[in-house]
DNA sequence: CAGCGTGCTAAGCAGCCGACCAACAATGCT
DNA sequence: AGCATTGTTGGTCGGCTGCTTAGCACGCTG
């Protein structure tokens, strides 16, 4: 009846080329260079296979998007269980490269409604878990959240990461450099002087401790 | 001779309206939406003026840049002079619409090399000017800058709107509101405590205080 | 063996793109 | 009035775009 186009599967080799070079181009050059012949040209292949592997350039896009913005989930859900603090949640976003990802998809998202929805789910999902992780970091370290809102720590440490990123791009870098040795100090100062103070209140009160912050990595004190 | 192209007046009516024309374009679609002919098209007039105006829709972008660029800048320092504080230099980066504006150019700098130059300039020029005033308040302030460095305060609060911006764009604005509050109620108290032990030092040490600190208001401004 | 799904490709479509040119209209200067 | 400058337009060019259709060669299964 509906006569279904023929798609390539999903798993096929040669679509993942295609996806890598998509994502290459869109890195180097932004989304505008992301057309059908630029990609085949970028990996050694001829264009219509990307019509045979997608349906319209638009699922390329999402489909691109997807395999980053799975993958960046799921290393941060386990970047957070092997050592849950705020320079873990630091480290993550500071990867430039993510930004920059970021911030060529939002653009693109400003005029395809389709890619600008599934941006904004995962966005928001990915959001969440920042916020539970800090909220829970935060509350561990005995930070009250009125006078340090978890929420606002994020967005901070987030904007900070995307200027960054932006500046990059456009090759300014002044006090970037210093920005992020005070930020890494700042944490360590931190959850040092933060750490000492929860340690003596645990002395008086038993409240359990989440075992993650229990001196130091998980892994050095179970290694042994 | 060389028989230079024609080219129409700078301080035509028309040009102004194609700029006008181009900058909404670009705001509401993005910059893949900035044709010749579209743009034609939004200024109700023919595509053929466009190249009449303008050598190429290069020099079209980096008109529309510049003129963002130039007025951002000559407001910045009417308004720093009017109010040297952090407010200011706060409500002013808060202006979602230019962080919009940015993101895009950034994004359409990333592949065409005479506009990124313009922007990197541009940039740096915004940036130096804005760490001027910081470092200058600040220093009023009497806030050491080994323990709280201008070039840091800089980024976060300018990263903090450009996050917002992001994801406004999105339609993702949990914890803005809470953000925003937050940082206007710090701002708030520390203008009013480091103001007050400045007062403090200045009695003892007779250091005459910038005129713009006493009081005033920012002018307000609606959008176009 | 025929039939069929799969990976791939040659050829081509309509549409939009930036840019150019020759010509026409309006304006102002002398 | 004559003339030059400035503003505007119709027409067109080669090139790139997303996407389609028809078909090829291969390996599997009946």
């Amino acid at each position: 009846m509906t006569a279904t186009k023929r798609l390539g599967a999903p798993e096929s080799k040669t679509r993942v080329l295609l996806l890598d070079a998509a994502e290459r181009l869109l890195l180097r050059y932004g989304y505008a260079a992301v057309t059908s012949r630029r990609v085949a040209a970028e990996a050694r292949l001829k264009p219509q296979l990307i019509h045979y592997y997608f349906l319209t350039m638009d699922d390329l896009f999402l489909e691109v998007y997807r395999r980053r913005a799975e993958q960046g989930i799921e290393r941060f859900a386990t970047a957070i269980e092997v050592h849950r603090s705020l320079r873990t949640v630091w480290r993550f976003g500071t990867d430039l490269r993510w930004a920059a990802f970021n911030i060529e998809l939002v653009a693109l998202a400003n005029h395809r409604k389709a890619i600008r929805d599934e941006i904004a789910r995962y966005a928001r999902r990915f959001r969440e878990m920042q916020l539970d992780a800090i909220t829970a970091i935060l509350e561990d370290l005995g930070v009250p959240p009125d006078i340090c809102p978890p929420i606002v720590v994020l967005l901070a440490m987030t904007g900070v990461t995307q200027v960054m990123a932006l500046e990059t791009a456009l090759g300014v870098t002044t006090g970037h450099r210093e920005t992020m040795d005070f930020v890494d100090g700042w944490i360590d100062k931190g959850e040092r002087d933060l750490g000492a103070e929860q340690e003596r209140r645990r002395d008086s009160a038993d409240v359990p401790t989440p075992m993650a912050f229990r001196a130091g990595a998980v892994s050095e004190e179970g290694s042994s």
